[in-house]
DNA sequence: ACACACTGTTTATGTCGTACACAGCCCTAG
DNA sequence: CTAGGGCTGTGTACGACATAAACAGTGTGT
């Protein structure tokens, strides 16, 4: 028992906090925290989370791979904290800005930037609650925002979650886009354009009806934004929801939904086997479709090599 | 030049609509594809998706690793196919169901079902537009349900955006909590209470005013659902835009920020160091604080050992 | 001055994705 | 009806990768 007096915090957040305690003895340190993670996140900016692997940040430095855990106990801490240091602080200047709208939408504006700038940050799976100082800042920063408006704690709290979740939503998207575009080379407009005409190619007006429609109004060559769009419905619902308030509205009950508590794992499973029926169904039109197609084919090649046949 | 005939699909999405065209020569073949992901989703489903490996795949199956790839080309193409067999299709019963915020309330629901059951989905990175039959198959039902509205077809489709979105993000932020669970045994109601005392013991009231008054007023022990408070206020946003259409207002421009269009990456750097500074200064502030603590116990700690010094 | 906490390094282990070459199977062209 | 060749599942092999363990050198508190 060493008695750390800390509650045991997940070790890469425990970091992050700046609880470390120095050593006293020993030979000097040649690197720091700080260093390994700066390059690890110029790596992951240069060619994405792959390429960041403990030979290749150390290598970067100067070092060889193991002298890493002298001051990160595991790579999924390293990778914490480059999450912190490319999330960093909210910008100071939305304390300057009027109105809760207009502070919410330069929090999100400034979300979406740094996810544009470290696409890599969306390939983190969501570990359960990474309480570091910087994220904890924003959070701050956008309840902030809120204390304006008649919206209770609980309230102010699933905004900003939302509007977190908006921005990393609307930054994987625009993420992926961006990734394919280093992958292949291809303009934004390319992308666009391919990704219209594969769906053409693949969207039957029999079983998507409603989505072949969208395809053919030309939703997915528009260059409007969707998010942008999206974003505004959400401010909308919050002020119609404060409105309701002033107006003497009830708070909304909030509770979870029954539904969702036990998830039936064998319910799914018999589900699942009934689609896979059904599935199987199309597919077997789809097959038959193409076998004709594949036959025509054929039939016109071999009419083409033996034209008296 | 095979000359395939098909457009160039990424691989994995290929698969799962079917363009395959079986082999005619050679012995018959002992697996498929769909026994293959049926595995693979079952692995995944009890023990994440790091335990799918082709070697873990192929043995649950009783076959040597590599075979596997003569049924799937590469690990990814794998997983697009898991992504696509958990998805499966929509629930149909959507279609009896009378106005689009119930349709769209149920499709809702179902999915974060989709996400309980498979947390290993939240897992994988969006990679642009896995384009797949059932994917395709729940934005064409989110579509109709939006029909009856007067949004436009872009309209139509940033609301289809914006609920999966939030259902994903939903399940990633839940998925998070249940991995806890499972990796430390702990319930959800031990976990609440131990996030709320990590937070308690680290948001301190100068650096994170608004955040430590949440706390304060118990938002992280609170049992109500902040994703469902969410969820209504879009619902209430896109009402709003409609009413608002309906009255003869203009429709939204949905322009996309000129902000995003360049993300600077030299400006970043200077931005992210200038917060170094600041970040140094708090820590050496934080540093201060412990040590002070430290030296305070190691006096008492002399004191008890040795009482008449 | 000496012990020992601490440094960066070396070596080694296990896991993983997958390239490649193989021996046997069986359809199809001749 | 036979031969060729595309197919099957397999075995071996290689290069990344994370990280455990043992090591020789360093500098500080006792």
């Amino acid at each position: 028992m060493t008695e750390d007096s800390e509650l045991d915090l997940p070790r890469g957040v425990a970091l992050a906090w700046g609880v470390s305690a120095d050593p006293q003895r020993g030979p000097k340190r040649e690197m720091s925290v700080e260093k390994i993670v700066d390059a690890a996140v110029e790596l992951a900016d240069a060619d994405g989370l792959g390429a960041v692997s403990m030979a290749a940040v150390a290598a970067r430095l100067g070092y060889t791979p193991m002298s890493l855990y002298r001051y990160v106990s595991a790579k999924d801490d390293l990778i914490v904290l480059m999450q912190e240091s490319a999330t960093g602080l909210p910008p100071a200047a939305v304390r300057e800005i009027d109105g809760w709208k207009e502070r919410l939408g330069e929090l999100f504006r400034a979300q979406i930037e740094i996810y544009l700038r470290h696409p890599w940050m969306l390939d983190i799976p969501i570990s359960g609650s990474p309480a570091t100082p910087n994220s904890s800042a924003w959070v701050d920063m956008t309840l902030e925002a809120l204390e304006e408006t008649p919206l209770d704690a609980e309230e102010r709290l699933a905004v900003t979650l939302m509007v977190t979740g908006h921005a990393h939503w609307y930054g994987a998207v625009l993420a992926g886009y961006s990734t394919v575009g280093r992958t292949t080379g291809m303009t934004p407009a390319q992308i666009t354009a391919r990704e219209a005409a594969l769906y053409d190619g693949l969207i039957s007006p029999d079983e998507f009806p409603a989505l072949r429609r969208a395809v053919d109004a030309g939703v997915f060559l528009s260059d409007s934004d969707p998010f942008v769009f999206g974003f505004e419905r959400i401010l909308d619902g919050i002020a119609a929801y404060i409105d309701a308030l002033a107006a003497g509205g009830a708070r909304s009950a909030g509770a979870a939904w029954a539904v969702l508590e036990d998830a039936d794992v064998a319910a799914d499973k018999k589900y699942r086997e009934a689609q896979k029926t059904v599935r199987e169904a199309e597919k077997a039109l789809r097959d038959a479709q193409k076998h004709q197609r594949q036959a025509l084919r054929d039939a016109r090649d071999r009419l083409a090599r033996h034209p008296g046949a």
